[in-house]
DNA sequence: CGTATATCGATATATCTTTATCGATATAAT
DNA sequence: ATTATATCGATAAAGATATATCGATATACG
């Protein structure tokens, strides 16, 4: 593997390129080069050559790179030809909605099953994926061999259901709910901090109309 | 407002802020300290301080911050006091669950209503708030001073759906769909990428994994 | 064949973000 | 009153990320 030590900058924009290389015709469009990839995208060229030097293959002057083996690169580099099994804990509103999600898959996810401490929903299904009462949560995941969780619980449970989580044998948790969750050294947490989105949309509208203001007054 | 040339980092981290700062018993945490944060948060304790700095008036040595008054003016940095309206694009499984959720009120965001394609699901209500079809986008979003648009609909629709909202009049796009978006310039898309986050995760246990084997091997 | 051009990779520069250091100050303890 | 300590803000240093520049190279075209 030529990784080691990628930014998490240039990760979180691999699945963008992968996006936009899928969807060109790959039988009129065989190659393609950065600066096509940029102009889509609205980057840098410079920034989508670096990007994809750290996962791929050489790409050539005049050509650019192969449009097909460099979706495969990317795919191989995101572990998508290599799924990971996932679960989730709460099964709400959201946790469902992500139970009832197909894209996971192409994405090299495989959520396996559900966890809820509310009887009425435990023993249902979503999708064709158990709900499960938390007594099963560890035995599940060690049996399984499962290293990432996703939390949709309410804020105020979602501490106590993150340590069960590392307790089970858990390594990546992505979390939802809109908190930090404290967690050994060696155990990661990704938010999907909704609030921190709103804040530049917030923000971005907030600056908009100050300077409007400014402008008229 | 003190705002003007805040980072984009700094603006994510202050719902943290907001929220540690929420757990506090005001009665009891009259003050709190950036290295109080700092350590509740894992962060470092002059981030903290440059991060309020930006936000909020002075805190004294040897006290910290008054908390009641730290929560009050992050409060008002990022507009939750003077809540902003949005409406969905898209009322499938996720569009649902966002209709549905009754914290984005809390964090200033008011979403008024949703929009659908599918003859189906126009005419029905979620959490009392109605669904109506895409000819009424337009009109109700300037009739309402809309500015705020969320996009959850299919990949490829995404990009038409994000014109209809930019014709409509709406500023910023809350982007869940896995795609880049085109826009004017004076248009804000966030995305909300959840391809992003799992390669962030995936990488995160494939190099746990390998660092594994080195050791074994 | 020679020249123009698109594109690459590498290196250098600029910008943004985080972390470290230091003097100042408010409180508490001696 | 003096000293110790927690904390602040400001400034400096380090680190990460993005952008600009430049020489090299593969193709196209005259
Ligand atoms: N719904 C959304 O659109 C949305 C958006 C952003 C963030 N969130 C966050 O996601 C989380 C879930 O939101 P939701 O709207 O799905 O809530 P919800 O109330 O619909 O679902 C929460 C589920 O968690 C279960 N639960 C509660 N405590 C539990 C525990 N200790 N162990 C196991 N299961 C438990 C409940 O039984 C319920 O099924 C919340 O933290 C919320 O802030 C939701
Ligand atoms: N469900 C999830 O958990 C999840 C997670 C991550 C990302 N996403 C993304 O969010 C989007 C929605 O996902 P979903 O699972 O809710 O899908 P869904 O199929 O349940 O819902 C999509 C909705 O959009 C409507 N729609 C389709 N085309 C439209 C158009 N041109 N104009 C207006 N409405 C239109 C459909 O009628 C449907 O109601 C997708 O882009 C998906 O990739 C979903």
């Amino acid at each position: 593997m030529i990784d080691q030590g990628i930014s998490k900058q240039t990760l979180q924009r691999l699945p963008f390129y992968l996006g936009y290389l899928k969807t060109l015709d790959k039988v009129t469009v065989e190659t393609v080069s950065a600066t096509t990839i940029a102009e889509a995208l609205n980057l840098n060229q410079v920034q989508v050559r670096k990007d994809l030097a750290s996962v791929c293959s050489l790409g050539r002057p005049k050509i650019g790179y192969v449009t097909q083996e460099l979706i495969c690169e990317i795919e191989h580099f995101l572990g998508y030809d290599n799924a990971e099994s996932a679960v989730i804990i709460g099964a709400g509103k959201l946790g469902k909605a992500l139970l009832g999600y197909r894209g996971f898959e192409e994405y090299g996810l495989n959520i396996v099953a559900a966890f809820d401490a509310d009887e009425n929903v435990v023993g249902t299904e979503e999708n064709g994926k158990k709900i499960f009462p938390m007594s099963k949560l560890k035995n599940l995941c060690e049996r399984m061999k499962i290293h990432i969780g996703i939390i949709t619980v309410p804020a105020e449970y979602a501490q106590r259901v993150c340590d069960s989580l590392v307790e089970s044998g858990i390594l990546a948790i992505w979390n939802f709910a809109p908190v930090h969750l404290t967690v050994p050294e060696h155990i990661l947490v990704q938010n999907e901090n909704m609030a921190s989105s709103l804040a530049v949309l917030s923000k971005h509208l907030s600056q908009k109309f100050s300077e409007e203001a400014q402008k008229i007054g």
